[in-house]
DNA sequence: ACGACCGCATAAGCATTCGTGATGGAGAGT
DNA sequence: ACTCTCCATCACGAATGCTTATGCGGTCGT
């Protein structure tokens, strides 16, 4: 089970080809086949189907765990990387769609900054190869809950902010005249799928272990980002969409409706690389100001200097503050 | 960053001693120092002080990476060994101590079982390496809210059991006479910390982000796992424990109040080796039977065969009926 | 203070592994 | 039926990895 080999396979899952896989990996046919037999007798299983190329049962579990693998490899890589490397002077920062809202932007230095938009899984990985400095992410939790979020590599977490949900809702809508709305009542309703433009209804599926069996029905998938979009969607009457307030009370053409019960935020946290979860420096509310004074609990340093540097631990800093 | 180097890394680093780490892993002493060097060449930095033995900083980083890398490792091999293997006929059950009651006893099967006490963090683990077939954890969550399990591997978590907590308190404190009581008055008390025998006090520190600062000062740490004992303590005033109520009940010399704020259960997992983080196949309430009929939401089986067989099948669909 | 010892680093030699190039065989398309 | 594509297999050269042998720095004992 060496990483060669694992990477090899997984490129050849990718590419349902042995010569692709080897143009790629910049190996001859020939060792290819060499480490798929070589994984194959190791396991001692069949993972591929020769003529088409396609996994097995076994290979599509092995292709889970290789993915989880070569990722905290190249987590350890770069993070490692991070004690030799000179202190980095541009900061790039991975963030999914609705974590960028006017108070994280605030905090951007204002220079040398790449802001990379991400699909809300991609984020941790980001900050955890390296490919970012620091990531926004966003999600569905209690308040002040922490995110549930895949650990791919020990991140420090920090909540950021936390927003009320509100439902959109067409203004025709026999609901939308209410006041607030308890999920319970739109488990048979159709909603928009909208991984990434809106709030994951995945997260929501899980949080609210609804009565016997699974609701939220999708209408309409949409595979974009914008927001603008989706209530257009929802005011067209394809479903309804779950926004944080104040992103879903700024569209036009749709009602929002705020979500009361169950009590639920959109929260939204900041990753850093580093070790260990660490917790908030307090509650992260809704509009609510830290108690000044120990806003420093996140750990990003290698351990024994004394102040965080970089652009990332200040924009860290600016973002508690 | 061979796995085979992160072996021996994280052997010379427990053990401190490259000779002694050549002895355990059957290599000679030179070998061993030829892994640490490529590894130090490799990543570009020092990875141990000699004389004495011991990580640096980065190494330090490195050994909880390679911790983690070698046990999905381990988990990969283990879960791709099940395709292969033939289906168990005996089952090791892995559990922590409060996973245990009632409920989870009457379901196992009368003979063939071994049942394996862990600590809580290690019961995914042996679950994910294969030691063990089936896993029961319990923890501190909300109202059917899935445990925040460390994911080393894919594997399919069931709720089980959920009751309510209760803080075990002296005959003769000041609150014993209450009914119930909110967590915000027990900050400032002091506490028994046994993290193997109680709930552990850090779960409840991160679920309960108190206001600005930890609280939950521990008086006296235990690290068996009798809960007669945890109750002996707390009744000779060495501090405060939480337990389940039906536990904290049951024992003797000593007062159980409920906790009533934060909403909060103690709350029992299944874990099996499986993809994917499953659902409940209904939420697990105190004492609540599940709706017969959908009992089978929980995917245990490489992907194709219809029903799941053997004995941790058989053991999961006995705790769910 | 000196010497023996312990433990890690380095050098040279050898076996194994790994990747390349060439060749063989099985399907699919024309 | 022929050819083309694609994967498997074989044989060889190169490189890697482990072992034995030796060197060096520090520690402990007398």
């Amino acid at each position: 089970m060496d990483p060669h080999l694992l990477r090899t396979y997984v490129t050849v899952a990718r590419l349902a080809s042995f010569s692709e896989a080897a143009r790629e990996l910049g190996y001859t046919q020939s060792a290819v086949s060499q480490h798929i037999a070589a994984l194959e007798t190791d396991l001692g299983l069949p993972l591929l189907t020769r003529r088409p190329v396609a996994p097995t049962p076994a290979g599509h579990r092995l292709l889970e765990h290789a993915g989880a693998l070569l990722l905290r490899l190249d987590a350890a890589r770069a993070d490692l990387g991070r004690f030799a490397a000179a202190p980095r002077t541009t900061l790039t920062v991975a963030a999914s769609p609705l974590a960028l809202h006017p108070r994280t932007l605030a905090a951007l230095p204002a220079t040398g900054v790449t802001l990379r938009g991400l699909p809300r899984e991609q984020v941790p990985e980001a900050v955890a190869t390296g490919e970012a400095d620091a990531g926004l992410v966003d999600g569905i939790a209690a308040p002040s809950d922490p995110l549930r979020l895949p650990d791919v590599a020990p991140l420090a977490s920090t909540g950021v902010a936390e927003e009320p949900l509100a439902v959109v809702l067409p203004a025709s809508h026999p609901l939308a005249g209410r006041t607030g709305l308890r999920l319970d009542d739109l488990v048979d309703a159709r909603w928009l799928d909208a991984p990434a433009a809106g709030v994951p209804l995945e997260q929501l599926r899980a949080v609210h272990a609804g009565p016997a069996g699974r609701g939220f029905r999708t209408a309409l998938r949409y595979e974009g980002t914008d927001t603008r979009t989706l209530a257009a969607l929802s005011a067209a009457g394809h479903g309804l969409a779950l926004l944080p307030l104040p992103v879903a009370a700024g569209v036009h053409g749709a009602t929002a409706v705020p979500l009361v019960a169950p009590r639920l935020v959109h929260r939204t946290e900041l990753l850093l690389p580093g070790p260990g979860r660490t917790e908030p420096a307090g509650n992260a509310g809704p509009g609510r100001t830290e108690p000044a004074g120990n806003a420093g609990a996140v750990r990003t340093e290698p351990a024994g200097s004394g102040e965080p540097a970089g652009p990332a631990a200040e924009f860290a800093r600016r973002l508690q503050s």
